[in-house]
DNA sequence: TACAATACTGCACAAGTGTTCACATGTACG
DNA sequence: CGTACATGTGAACACTTGTGCAGTATTGTA
């Protein structure tokens, strides 16, 4: 992917430096002197070879008409930047993404790596409170991250509310019932007649699967 | 706050939008045209009174040489932008965090989660082969967060290299020896004599500490 | 009414800047 | 050996662009 030689690597730096330091891309003549070259076709010959090889939009005739073009598979920044909201041990009381005070705090993640493609995707982090998952390898104080949605497949690690608690859990859906699993045989699992439905006066409901995992050592 | 006239305000936005579409500001003859001025002077005199409200930088006899400045708008901090670079499984062969080819991918991190205040942190990832660690819950192919160090203290998970092959143990300082045992009974701890040396044939060198784990379900 | 501040018009000029054409110098390659 | 290609030099040219200076119209305001 990088064929491109030293120096035009080095230009694409300083056009993005330029940008970086004074808000504009730097002429042909700037790019000369930074460059040593006494004439300004040396920079000019490379601004040509830049823009053939899909790295600059260059418009005609027009002063610092250079502009750095996202080439490709370059990683959009917004891929880096999306803030994951950390929501609390929520122990007991309601789990509402919405209200922002319930935000413990938040880390940059990368949704790609937890597979979502999604520009905005509706994602959040859930720190988890006991030992119940320890055999899926989720341990005290570990942050799920938890993408938003009201069903799950078999097997899936979902984040459930149960009253008005919210739980880890492994989803299994059986015959006649829904069961809530942990992953440590010292918890029982919990029943359930069907998807959000009520067995022996439970309030049940699917809040979001689990996707990913982040822990702090 | 903003005690701006209308048109003071959209030519700050007339700015922004041609650095944001062609990546770069305007000239003066294009304020002009833009509002219908038909002398360079009137696009000039609301550039210099923005300039003394402080909203632009300008760059004297410079083409296009003015400059939004970050007027109390929120900027992206850089902690949310670092790139993790993720090494591969890398079973034999060295493991090079300087040689990028041996990068498997990379994810956006929060450094200052896995508790690196600098702004540039040694921290690299390393997807984890094997079940070795399981009990520590690291499970196999996991992403630990590893800062580079050449030295640990008791008890941290470190990773290490064993002749030419890394792992990730966990580090014991004992009496007359250091230990890297494993968190999993069906693996023998590794003895070494000393941090770098040599017992039994073996040459040993530690890489870094876990200080961290991203798993993507 | 007089005066200042705001928001421009009009125009010429010098410096900034991309463009064009001709030519030089390596380096790889058949 | 010659040819192609990459990477420049050098100089002149024309358009672009910021600048300086003078002037106008409107709107408060004392």
């Amino acid at each position: 992917m990088t064929n491109l030689t030293d120096t035009q690597k080095e230009i694409l730096e300083f056009i993005d430096q330029s940008i970086q330091d004074r808000g504009f891309p730097p002429t042909l003549r700037e790019i000369c002197e930074k460059f040593k070259f006494s004439s300004t076709n040396g920079a000019r010959y490379h601004i040509y070879r830049l823009q053939k090889l899909g790295h600059l939009d260059v418009e005609p005739k027009t002063s610092r008409g250079v502009k750095r073009v996202a080439k490709g598979r370059k990683k959009t920044p917004s891929r880096f930047n999306y803030r994951l909201p950390i929501l609390g041990r929520v122990p007991a009381g309601p789990l509402n993404l919405a209200s922002p005070d319930v935000r413990e705090d938040e880390i940059g993640v990368d949704p790609q790596f937890f597979g979502s493609q999604e520009a905005e995707p509706e994602l959040f982090g859930l720190r988890v409170n006991g030992d119940s998952m320890i055999n899926a390898g989720i341990f005290d104080g570990d942050v799920v991250v938890v993408r938003s949605q009201l069903t799950a497949g078999d097997g899936e690690i979902v984040v459930a509310r149960v009253e008005e608690e919210a739980t880890v859990k492994r989803f299994r859906r059986m015959r006649n019932a829904i069961v809530l699993e942990a992953a440590n045989p010292a918890y029982e699992p919990i029943r359930i007649s069907d998807l959000g439905g009520i067995e022996n006066g439970q309030n049940v409901g699917i809040m979001g699967v689990v996707v990913g995992l982040i822990r702090a050592i």
